[in-house]
This record gives C-alpha cells, sequence and structure tokens, in this order.
DNA sequence: GATGATAGCTAAAACGATTTAGTTCATTAT
DNA sequence: ATAATGAACTAAATCGTTTTAGCTATCATC
C-alpha cells in the first residue's frame, strides 16, 4: 500500500491536478470548479485515503503550521507541564509542536535552533541559554516570530518574553519568611549567569538590606549546573550540616533544588519548621504532599504556555506585513501558597 | 537575510547545482570532483550560512531523519522520562523525535497518527491506546517500522513491542506483601481494557488465588479513565474509609493513582505501615521522599527507552531490503523497591 | 456574425533538494 | 588518425504540492 498522491487522484478522477488541489483546498468553488467535479473528486480522494503530503506543501507554500519548542529539560515536572500546555494550546490553532531539549547547554541550544530552522519550523518558543542572544536575533533577522519562556534577556526587549515576574515572588516570598521573624535565610541556588536567577538573588539581597540584616546573617549556595544529582545533593546536605545554627530556613530557588532539599532535610532529620522553615520557588506534587507540606511560590506554568502560545500566533497570522507587532514583555504575578513548612 | 539554497551556492561559485549537492553530501569524490572546487564550494556554502533545507531533502529522499513519539501525556513523569531517554538516544542516530500526547483517546491518537505521517517521519513508537490496532498494522503495511512501548498487542507479535513484564511484577509484588503476612489487599486500579493492565489485574488475581485468599477478602477499585484529579481522589479517599477494616494493605496499580494514594493518606491520616501497608507500581520522586517512604515496583524505564530506539534503528537500517527482522517483543523484568510503606 | 463575458477547467512553473544519465575535453591505446 | 578511457563536471527529471496565467466552449449582446 503506496501513499496516495494528488496526481493519482487526478488521473482516477479524470482531471488535472490542478483541479484535485483546489478542491482539497476548498478553493474550488472560487475556482469555479462544478459541483459534479467536487463532489467526485471528494468522493476518490476519500475511498483512496489521501492524506496531503506536508512536506511538499511546506515546501511550495513556505509554511509548515509547526512551532519549535526549545525547553530546558523535558523530563522536569516544569518543561513536561508547560510543554503539555503548550501542544494543547497549539492544536487549537491547528499547530504542531517540535520540542526538544539543551540540557541548558549552548552548543547543544544553537544546533537544536538549526536543526529547527532546517525543518522549516514557522515559530519558536525558546528557553534560552546564556550565549544564545545572536542565534535567536539571527531567527527575527530572519523574520521568524520567537518567543522566550522562563528566562529572558532584559536589555533586549525586542525580543518578545513570557515568564513569572521572579523579583517579586522572591521579595514576597522572602518578606514572609521575615515577617514570620525569620532573619537567619539560606539561599540554594544554582549557578548560573541568566537575567531570571539574577532577578530572584537580587530580591533576595534587596529584602535582606530593607530589614537591615547584614553580611554575618546570610548564607548563600550556588550549585554549579553541571553537577549531577548525587553532588548536588551532597552539597546541600554539608551545607545544612556546616551551619545549622547560622540557619533558620532556607529558600530553594528552583523546583530540582528544592526536591534535593527535601532529601537532604529527610536524610538528616532536621524537623521543619522548628528546627528550620523551608521555602521553595516553584511548585511539584512532592512539596504538596510531603509531610509537612512545604510552602511555595507557585509560577503559573499554564499561563505561561497560553501567552506564549497567543503572542505567537498574533505574529504568526498572514497579516503580519506591517511588521510592527505591540511588543510582547510580560512578567506574571507569582503565588505564595502557604503549607506546614513556614 | 532570506534563506540560503544550493543554487545560491551553486551561482556564486559558478558551478552546477549537482556539483554543490555532491560536494554538501560528501560525494564528491565518488564523483571525482576536483580538490579546488570542493574547497571553493565549501568555503562559500560556509561563510553563506546555508543549511539545507529538510523539507526538499525529505521529499526527494523519502526520508526525513525524524521519528515520531506518541505517548498518553508528556506531563507524567513516566513519559516525560521516557520521552527525554528517546530524544537523547535518537540522537545518537542523528534522528529526531516529534512527540505528542493521546491523552489516552483514540480519536486522538489517530489523528496524530496522521498527522505524523502526512509530515512523513520515517517510523514511530507509539504508546498505543484501545482499538488503536487497525491504524497500526496500518501503518506497518505502509512499510513504516512501528514499537509499541508500556503498552502492547499480546495477541499480534508481530508489532514490536518494548515494556516491563507487568504479570511478573505485580506478582513479585503480591508475594512480597503475602510474604510479609498480609492478606487483605486492595488493589486500586485504573478501568481501561487494555493488556498491560489486564495483565497486572491476573497476577493480582492469580498470586490470591494460590495463597487461598477468597473473594470476601478481595477489595478492588477501578477508577474509570475520564475522572478528573479531584473525583478520582474522592474515589479513593471513600474507599480508605469505607473499607478500612477490610485493607490492610493497598496496591496502587500505577504512579499516578500512588500519587493520589498518598495524598489520600495523608487527608485520613492513615499510619504507614502499621495501620495500612502501600506498594506502587512504577516509582517517582514522591515515592522515595515522602515519609514513609512507599515501596514500589519500579520499571526500567531508560531500558524501555534504549531498546525501543534500538528495535527502531534496526528497522530502519538501509538493508531492510529483505524484510525480515528478528521479532521484538520485550518484557524487560521489574524491580521491586523495598522502602518504609511495606 | 463579430465581440465580450463567463463558466469550467488545465498547463506549467516553482519550492529546494537528490540522482541518473549524459556531455565535454584531454589523454592514452591501437 | 581513430577509438577508447577517464576525469570533471552538468542537464534534467523527480519528489508532491500550490498557484498564476491561460485555454476552450458556450452564451448573450449589438
Amino acid at each position: 500500500m503506496k501513499k496516495v498522491s494528488i496526481s493519482d487522484i487526478a488521473r482516477k478522477a479524470g482531471v488535472s491536478v490542478s483541479t484535485v488541489s483546489f478542491v482539497m483546498n476548498d478553493k474550488a468553488v472560487k475556482m469555479r470548479i462544478s459541483q459534479e467535479v467536487i463532489q467526485r473528486v471528494e468522493r476518490i480522494a476519500r475511498e483512496m485515503g489521501y492524506h496531503p503530503n506536508q512536506l511538499a506543501r511546506g515546501l511550495r507554500t513556505g509554511k509548515t503550521k509547526t512551532i519549535g519548542l526549545i525547553v530546558e529539560n523535558i523530563s522536569n515536572t516544569f518543561f513536561a507541564i508547560l510543554a503539555k500546555t503548550i501542544e494543547d494550546e497549539a492544536k487549537k490553532f491547528d499547530y504542531k509542536v517540535v520540542y526538544c531539549s539543551t540540557d541548558n547547554d549552548a552548543v547543544k541550544a544553537r544546533e537544536l535552533i538549526n536543526m529547527l530552522s532546517q525543518r522549516q519550523v514557522d515559530g519558536y518558543i525558546i528557553t534560552p541559554t546564556e550565549e544564545l542572544l545572536e542565534d535567536i536575533r539571527k531567527l527575527q533577522a530572519d523574520n521568524k516570530p520567537v518567543i522566550l519562556i522562563d528566562r529572558y534577556f532584559p536589555d533586549h526587549k525586542e525580543i518578545p518574553y513570557v515568564l513569572v515576574d521572579n523579583y517579586a515572588g522572591v521579595t514576597e516570598g522572602m518578606q514572609y519568611l521575615i515577617g514570620k521573624g525569620y532573619r537567619k535565610i539560606a539561599l540554594v541556588s544554582i549557578e548560573v549567569d541568566m537575567a531570571h536567577m539574577n532577578d530572584r538573588l537580587r530580591a533576595y539581597y534587596d529584602v535582606l538590606g530593607m530589614h537591615g540584616i547584614g553580611a554575618d546573617e546570610i548564607t548563600l549556595k550556588l550549585i554549579p549546573y553541571g553537577y549531577d544529582e548525587r553532588s548536588a545533593l551532597q552539597e546541600i546536605i554539608d551545607l545544612l550540616t556546616e551551619r545549622k545554627d547560622k540557619i533558620d530556613a532556607v529558600f530553594f530557588l528552583t523546583n530540582y533544588l528544592g526536591v534535593l532539599g527535601i532529601e537532604a532535610i529527610k536524610r538528616l532529620d532536621i524537623k521543619v519548621p522548628s528546627e528550620m522553615a523551608v521555602l521553595c520557588f516553584d511548585d511539584n506534587d512532592i512539596f504538596r504532599l510531603y509531610t509537612p507540606g512545604i510552602s511555595v511560590i507557585r509560577q503559573p506554568v499554564r499561563e505561561i504556555g497560553q501567552r506564549a502560545i497567543l503572542g505567537l500566533m498574533e505574529r504568526l497570522k498572514p497579516a503580519n506585513g506591517n511588521g510592527a507587532h505591540e511588543p510582547i514583555n510580560i512578567k506574571l504575578p507569582a503565588e505564595l501558597v502557604r503549607r506546614e513548612s513556614i
């Protein structure tokens, strides 16, 4: 059983390929094809099980109805939910999503962009890595719409982004901790020089400063990105052991770190919140189900996905001739979810 | 900045497109293109930033170097990890993965297969739904390799599959429970008439039978598939409340149900394992971190992904002319991970 | 009975590659 | 001097669509 092409149908129906094409694309009326021919062609197409070859179509029209989604790691809950939302939302506009993971490696990210561009995707949703600015501008110069998610380049407002308001989120978390009387708040973050993380860090220092909490009370732990799970866990265990008296609360700046944090706390048998309060940026099933429930700053994952698709679709609309779109620089509010860990 | 095509290069280099094509495909030597021309073409291609258009290439060659991955739901941990493994493994063979979620809906699954087929993917890795048999056979008739994962059609060994040995896994779990003295073992499963689930159910009954445990001691709860999280949780809560005395252990048959189970147990404040032992099929970070740690039957997720890709690649090799491949009917052993919940 | 309009199609180019079958020129063999 | 060989390329078909421009037959109009 071989693939059926438009010309197979044409032959069988005794008409030209153009006619079949018009019928298949609902242009038959505009092209004044007779009702009789329309019916015949449609019937034969159905009988033969015709499905248009999207490669050929894409080659001819330059549109593939496909968008490329580049995340850090699809197996991470945050990105997995984001991907699912984006898949669902894109479907509403009859677009298909192709996703891939960078593992936060700029070289890999660059390769992925190339790969997607070779496959002629119509637009991109990207979780950028460091050093990816140039590649993204190339896409834009190429007239391909791009929306950044989760991370951004704050000095380049011409590159649209949709993400959580990291600064406000951490600020809220810190104020909550301080409001509850904690001062010796340790921060555990990942060592990556990107704006979204710097925003979180900045909020930490700003709030501490506002409350006159000095350097001697600060514990900051940055886990190098490349570390495997084992080493990262060890780092956290060491931190919580060595500085136990100098810490009365820990704030984990990512989902992944929070999970490791829980593991460390479990191993060290630290009582939460009596011995140490815990707060995490970004939610996860575990935090809800753990005992005690871990309070978190929740990101609006689904809304990020929805807004990203909406923005992309607007830029993909045929009327993009003018080229002037309103800029997309969206920071969505985070939500403090109070559980039992603080 | 417009896309650079092979003919742009040809023009600039003063040669024909054929020559450029040969150079770009490392066929230059075979086609006796002179070193001088090779160098020149390569230089110009590099300078102009040439990247081959994969649509055109795919249209001509019939190969897209892309495989389609259909899972139930990419936001579920199990499938997310599977997807990531498959992405990584495929990359080793220079293949790209396009994934999509069926939400366990046969209609959607069918649409996805069509969509992938229209995009001319070279092969498929599919988590089938019920009623998908015919569509899969069509792919095979079309000479497109398919490997099923996680689920299968046991009566159709000609459709290759890679999955965990569900029967053996549940058997091991049940025997462990019984070995520990539990007899009133409740089973919580999902209501779906597919072989992998029936295998799990069968193992449950077989082991009970072997130990002479009768109907009066059995509690079986099937959650209808379409239920949302809220309703499913309520069902489990009701079960654990109403039949509390008739249950001394619960065995959750999926990851997702186990998570809901924990939530129910937490809400009802049931002491594990003293009041009730807990076991779950398929692991999850939560089970490891929850207190008490939940024992599980762990699936070899990564190995499933690896074997699936390996099998697919073998069927994708150019030497598939003979058509005779050794059948792939793989059931990988599950592993009992003992924690504190039993 | 020439002119124009309209209905109902079709021919052919184009998209960007790959690939088969030549072509051209220089060199060697007979 | 002619044929054969080989080196170094090129022309053109092809994949399956879309789309523009044009063709033919019929009918109305003056």
